[in-house]
DNA sequence: CTCCAGGCGTTCC
DNA sequence: GGAACGCATGGA
């Protein structure tokens, strides 16, 4: 087994914070090692840790990674700045910002967003990774990583025509078909991921919904998570619960735009430590 | 044993 | 348009 010991430090970066953003339930391949994370995304794989405001990579680090990984976890964008702004005049936002300061809004690949979060509902996190790890072990290449071998995520392309029956050993349950649909739909161009990037958000959120097992929660994690857009504010029960409890009543999404789904995260994670449900 | 998990589709009214 | 209820699976 070879040790991976080079060591590159991607940079120093205020309002992040690696473990947060990877415990915010956004995504589903990452493990702690050590103080470390090992970190899979798309085709790629990471080793990952940070002291302080610095974010390390171990391994080798080519221009690309550096660039891909400053992308993925969104640390070009003024987070400061969005805080302060959602901050302002709203003592349990600000809270939320506190306490979530380090989290930051993936920009992870979006058919991997909507496979992922189409296994995420109605389960728990803990499963949710297993269901996904066995998704790459039984479709996605076998690769050499910074610390020992892994799967990529797999493409449209190798899970082209797969039945909700092939993906039994996933133990995925009902959930199955829906990735069965979601990845016929794309194939037959009945849904245009194009069209979910570029077009206005009702009508991306729309074209994600004519996929069997996506509603609103998902199509919005999806848009949020996959999409980068930052306006699309998730509805989910357990959220709904939580902002009740700290807002005392329901809130208007529009209240926090054009960032509403960063100040989504944030309450998310504010809530869930607090135990609020 | 029961209950729950970052929901959604179906079936009622 | 909204409120029940079932759904696969596994862990607590």
């Amino acid at each position: 087994m070879n040790i991976a010991i080079n060591t590159t430090c991607i940079g120093s970066y205020a309002d992040f914070d690696l473990a947060q953003t990877l415990h915010s339930g956004q995504c589903f391949r990452f493990e702690e090692r050590g103080g470390a994370f090992r970190v899979c995304a798309g085709a790629r794989c990471y080793l990952l840790s940070q002291r302080g405001s610095s974010l390390f990579l171990h391994g080798e680090a080519a221009a690309q990674d550096i660039d891909f990984l400053t992308r993925y976890f969104d640390l070009a964008r003024d987070y400061g700045a969005i805080k302060r702004a959602l901050s302002a005049g709203d003592p349990v936002m600000a809270e939320a910002c506190r306490c979530a300061g380090g989290v930051r809004v993936l920009r992870q690949d979006l058919f991997e967003a909507l496979v992922t979060f189409i296994l995420s509902q109605n389960n728990n996190i803990p499963r949710i990774k297993k269901i996904v790890e066995a998704l790459c072990e039984h479709f996605g290449p076998r690769l050499e990583g910074p610390c020992g071998p892994y799967h990529a995520f797999p493409t449209p392309g190798a899970l082209a025509g797969v039945t909700a029956q092939e993906l039994e050993p996933l133990r995925a349950g009902f959930r199955a078909r829906y990735v069965a649909d979601a990845v016929e739909k794309l194939a037959r161009g009945e849904v245009s991921l194009e069209l979910v990037r570029e077009a206005p958000y009702e009508q991306a959120k729309a074209e994600l919904m004519k996929i069997r097992g996506v509603g609103e929660k998902v199509a919005n994690c999806v848009l949020l998570f996959g999409a980068n857009r930052l306006d699309a504010f998730p509805v989910d029960v357990w959220i709904a619960r939580a902002i009740d409890r700290l807002y005392g009543g329901e809130i208007d999404a529009g209240r926090f735009s054009p960032h509403g789904g960063i100040a989504q995260q944030y309450l998310f994670f504010y809530a869930r430590e607090q135990g609020l449900k």
